[in-house]
DNA sequence: ACAGAATCCGGACCCTGGGTCCGCTTCAAC
DNA sequence: GTTGAAGCGGACCCAGGGTCCGGATTCTGT
């Protein structure tokens, strides 16, 4: 994993051009898997040998990309205010949670589907996702009744996987809005569940 | 899409054949990825022309060994009894449903991840996806409340898709019983929220 | 049973795209 | 200025999906 800086500055502005153009790639090209990684490279101006030695892989690459554009986002989770910083509720902050990875995807549509779909070793295993879900168990963990947090979280992040969302804006030209207020309704009965109707999970 | 029967017996007989030998190979190798379109026509003892005449693509072979697989449970749930079947209640019939639906992909879980991620065209183009979609749709349609049928049914089969259950099972160790009873949970949580408590839908 | 036509067979071949290699250049430390 | 470590880039490699076509097989009409 050739991920440790560099100190040349060349490295350092190649670096940044890669970003930059693929960033830019991504946004433009109409499906992620039709940017190739020579494509990049030669947006970036950059050869390919350059390319693979900053980022290891095509994976890398977007994983890169990725958390840069995550990193306000997880500002705001961290140590935002309410409802999606620590400090909010539980009840408010799992819709507030589930809203502000939604509207992430939506706004990086292209990216996160070349992220999740990206072939080779499933979603599940990107620290980013086990990041979303550890926060959102815990979060559930605080809220009373027999709800089991872990698989919870797995199903309430599983609504806001990048082909479901891209599927219902593109193909059910489902507009932002509604999206957003049919999340929050989804997850609101999910947490107002009555307890004592809850079955016991067995084992 | 050279999907028309053959009358010839030589195609029928090798169109068995790879049927049977892809369906050995998937449940065999690990990942689904490293079972190879030539892999497939050797194991068959079959050249990849023909391979590729009877079934267009990779996608539509593995359609058709998903359809297959399939067919057993459409049956049940078009016209067998209760849970599964349309006489039984919604409230009984929607968990059922995404239990069959969990069931199947625990028992196929390699094609069904082939299936799935298998890149180009997302799986919610997929017809059975369209088929498990619609009909969820409609039975929750049939439960009063201000729920938003559509979103809910998407949802719910999300949080049924393959790579999550791979992960759940390979990963975490989940055994299959407790992770039914987490998502019958699940559904009935979702199904019993109070409906005054619910948002409206705006729009 | 036989000819002719239609269909199918199969593996050599093509092509795309991710990833590697290595001789040459550039940087920065002395 | 010298030097060697780090970086550069594009030619190259390889796997795997998909195509092609000469030859074999099967169907149909008589």
């Amino acid at each position: 994993m050739p991920e440790r800086q560099s100190s040349r500055k060349d490295a350092i502005r190649n670096r940044e051009a890669v970003l930059a153009a693929a960033d830019a790639l991504f946004t433009r090209r109409e499906s992620p898997e039709d940017v190739t990684m020579a494509d990049v490279a030669a947006a970036a101006g950059v050869g390919k040998g350059t390319l693979f030695r900053a980022f290891g892989d095509r994976a890398g690459l977007l994983r890169a990309l990725y958390e840069a554009r995550l990193e306000p986002i997880r500002q705001a989770v961290e140590s935002g205010p309410p409802p999606l910083g620590p400090a909010a509720p539980p009840h408010d902050r799992v819709p507030a949670l589930l809203d502000a990875v939604l509207c992430f995807k939506l706004d990086n549509r292209r990216l996160a589907l070349a992220l999740e779909e990206g072939g080779s070793s499933s979603p599940y295993r990107a620290e980013h996702y086990e990041r979303w879900h550890s926060l959102l168990r815990a979060v559930l963990e605080q809220i009373p009744g027999p709800t089991d947090s872990d698989f919870t979280a797995h199903a309430l992040l599983a609504a806001t996987r990048a082909d479901l969302i891209e599927h219902l804006a593109e193909e059910e030209r489902m507009p932002r809005e509604s999206m957003r207020a049919h999340l929050a309704n989804f997850a609101t009965r999910v947490l107002t569940s009555d307890p004592l109707q809850g079955l016991t999970t067995e084992e």
